[in-house]
DNA sequence: AATGAATGAGGGTTCATTCAT
DNA sequence: TATGAATGAACCCTCATTCAT
C-alpha cells in the first residue's frame, strides 16, 4: 500500500485542518493558518481542496469510513440485538472519546450544518445510523424489544444521549470517560430508570408454609 | 406594564435578528440586513447592542426566562417526580415545537458555542436543566426511580433524546409533531425497551427439593 | 444646484477612474490605487459602486449624456441634412478631441466590451448613432442624398472614419488634430474621392450641328 | 512540406487558444483551459510560447501573413486604382468574413492593444494597410483621384468603414453578410452620397435662343 | 436618540508561471 | 521533450464597527 507523495500531503492538511478547526471553529479559522500548519502554501491548498468548505466537509471521510467498515465487520460475530445495540453504542463512544477533535468537529461544526447533509461524509455516518436502526428492528421483530415501540425514537434516544454526553464533555470537561458510560445507557435504555424491576422481582416474598410454596406482593407495583 | 418605545425598538430588532439568524445562521446574516428589515439604521442597532455577537446571545434571553418561570410555577403543583419530569420534557418539547425559530438558533447555534456559556441565557438555559436534575433526584431519593442511577445520565439521556428529535425536525422534517413524542419519551426512559418485564417474573422457576427452596433461571434474561 | 458632499465623492472617484483606466486599462488598474488617487478608502469606492465593472461604467454616463443633450439643442437650428451630418460628425470629433481620457475608454476599452451594451451609458451612445442615422435618412427623403443609399452604411462609413482617425491618434499620437478633419471628411463622403466630378461637367461637350443640339461624352465615366 | 510534431503541436495550441480566446477574451481565458482543449499540459504551452500574451499575439501571424502574400500576389493583375483599392476592400471583408473568430481577436483584442503595435503580426498588418495607402495614392497620382484629397483619410475611411461594419457583425449580428458591402461600400467613397450627381446633369437646362445656346441652372447645386 | 457615511481589517480565491523529474 | 505539482503574488470584495452631525 503505497501512499503516493500527493495522498501524504492531502493527509498532512486534512490533519492540521481538522487540529485548528476542531480548535478554533470554521469561521475562525483561515486557509492561511492551515496552509502554514500544514507546510505548504494557500495555493497549495486549493490544490487539493476547491474551497475551504470542501476541505472541512472532506475531514470527516476517512474516520467516519472506517468506522462504517469496522462495525460491519463486527457486528455479524455478535448474536443478539442487544449485544448489538451495546456494541454500536460502545463503538460511538469509543470513535469520539479516542479522536477527541473528529468528535468535537462532527458534534459541534457539522452535524448542525445544513450543507453537510449533502456531503459524502454524512452518507457514511447516516450508514451508521442505519446500522443501529436495523438492530433496533431486528431486536424487535425478534421479541426481544417490546413490540410496540418505535425503532427511531429508540434510536434518537441512543444517539442523543451519546451525543449530549459527548458534548458535555467537550464544552465542560465533564464526564472525563464516556466510554464508561455503555453499560449505564444500555442498562438505562433496556430496562428504564423505574424502580421496582429489581423491586418487583426482589419484593417478592415467598414463604414455605404448611408444605406450600407461595409467593406474595404484586409484580407489577414496586413497593408494597 | 409601559413599553417605551426603546423598549419596542428592541424588541423588534431581536425579533427580526431571530427570524435571519434562525433562517441563515449567523455569519451568513449581516447587520446591515437585520437593521433594515428592523427598520432602523445599522448605527442604531449598535445603540442597542454593542456587537453582532452580543444581539445573538440576548435573543433567548426574553422566551428562556419565561419558559423558567412557567417551569417554576408549574412544577409545585405536580406529585411525584415522574409526573414532574414528564411536565419538564413536555415543557421543552412544546417550547421547542411552538418557536421552532427560537429552538433551531438555540440548538443548532447557540447549543455548540464556548461562548454562548458565558452569557445571562445560558444561565437560565442551565436553571431549567437544573429543575430537571432535581425532580430525577428526588424520584432516586424518593425510591420511585432506581437507586443506582447517575442523575446526570437520566438528564443527559432526555435532553440528548428531546434535542434530537428536535434536530431531526429542524433538519429533516421529521418527525412533524415532537410533542406527541413525550409518552413515549417517558415511557421509554421510565420501563426501558426490553420485552418480558412480565415475562421475566413469569419465568422464574422456584422448586422445592431437600427442604431447600432453589430458584432457578435469572431474572436478567427473558426466555423460558 | 447644490452638489452635496456624496455626489462631489462620487465624481472624484470617476474622475480619477477614468484617469487610470484611460492610462493603464481596465485590468490593469486596482481599485486600491483608484481609491488612493481618490483619497478615499477602498471600502468607500464600493459604498458608491457595487463592482470595479460597474465603476467602469459608470464612467462615461455624465459626459455622454452632455453629449445628447447638446446634440438634441443644436439640430433643430440647422437646415440641411449635409449640415445636421456635418453638425453631428463636428460634435463627435470635438468630443473626442477635447476628452481624451474619455474617447480613449470608449473606443478602446468600452466599445468592444459585449456587457458594455447592456448598460445606459452605451443606450445614450445608441441615442447619439440614432441622431446621426435619422438626419441621414432625412437627407434621403428630402432627396439631398442619393435615393438608394443605405443609411445604415453611411453611418458606419462615417462612425467607422471618425473612431478610426481617433484610434489612431490615440494609438499613434496622428493625426494631432482629429477635429481638423470634419470638412474632409464630409467633402469626402458627400462628393467621394474620384476625379472629374468636375470633369465630368466640364467635359460634357455640346455642339448645334444641323440646328440639333448633340451631348457627347459620358457623365457616368470621366475621362477626357 | 513536413510538418514535425512539434509544428503540429504549435498549431494546435494557437487554434484552440484563437477559440477560446474569440469567444471569452483574453483576460477570461486561462492558459488551464487552452492546456486542456490542446491535449497538452500547461506547462507545455510554456515550452512554445514564454507568456500568455506572447501566445496571444502569436495567433493572428500565420493568417496575417498569408493575406499578405494573396494580396501581393493579386493585386499586379490588376489594373486601375479603382480596382486595386476594390480589391483590398473586397479582400479584408471576406478574409474577415471568412474567419470570423480571427476578426473578432483581431478587431475587438488586438487593434486596441498598445503592445500588439510591437508585435510581428502588426507589422503584417501594417504591411496591407501600406498596400492600400499605396495604391490610394497611385489612384491620385495617376488622376484618378482627385488631387487634393489626404490618402491617409481614404485609408482611415475605408478601414473604418470595414471595421466598423465587422464589428457590428460581431457584436449585434447584423449585417450578416459584410462581403455583399464591397460595392456599396467603393460606389460610396468614389462617388459620395450627394445626390445631383446624377441630378446635375439631368438638371442642366439647355436652350437655344436668338442661336445663342444657354445653360441655366447651376452645376453645383441640386434642383432647380 | 438616531443615522448617514466612512473605513480598517482581513480573507478566500485565482492563475500565470516555474521547476524537478 | 513533457508535465505534475507547487506557489508567489495579487486583488476584489465584505462587513462589523465607528463617529460626526
Amino acid at each position: 500500500m503505497v501512499i503516493t507523495r500527493k495522498e501524504a500531503r492531502r493527509n498532512k492538511i486534512i490533519t492540521r485542518a481538522l487540529e485548528i478547526f476542531a480548535e478554533k471553529g470554521f469561521q475562525e479559522t483561515t486557509i492561511a493558518e492551515i496552509s502554514k500548519a500544514s507546510g505548504v502554501s494557500e495555493a497549495t491548498v486549493y490544490e487539493y481542496f476547491n474551497s475551504k468548505e470542501e476541505l472541512l466537509f472532506a475531514i470527516p471521510e476517512e474516520i467516519t469510513r472506517e468506522s462504517v467498515e469496522d462495525f460491519k465487520k463486527i457486528l455479524p460475530y455478535l448474536k443478539g440485538a442487544e449485544h448489538k445495540v451495546r456494541a454500536i453504542v460502545l463503538g460511538y463512544l469509543t470513535l469520539y472519546q479516542n479522536n477527541p477533535q473528529y468528535s468535537s468537529l462532527v458534534l459541534l461544526q457539522l452535524k448542525n450544518n445544513k450543507k453537510f447533509q449533502q456531503t459524502r461524509a454524512y452518507e457514511l455516518i447516516r450508514d451508521i445510523a442505519r446500522l443501529l436502526l436495523d438492530c433496533i428492528r431486528e431486536g424487535i421483530d425478534e421479541g426481544v424489544f417490546k413490540k410496540d415501540l418505535d425503532p427511531y425514537l429508540i434510536r434518537s434516544m441512543l444517539l442523543g444521549t451519546i451525543e449530549h454526553l459527548c458534548i458535555r464533555w467537550h464544552l465542560l470537561g465533564v464526564p472525563d470517560n464516556i466510554v464508561a458510560y455503555v453499560d449505564p445507557i444500555i442498562n438505562l435504555i433496556m430496562d428504564g430508570m423505574r424502580a421496582g424491576d429489581e423491586g418487583r422481582t426482589l419484593s417478592i416474598h415467598l414463604s414455605i408454609a404448611d408444605g406450600k410454596l407461595t409467593a406474595a406482593g404484586t409484580a407489577g407495583e414496586s413497593g408494597e
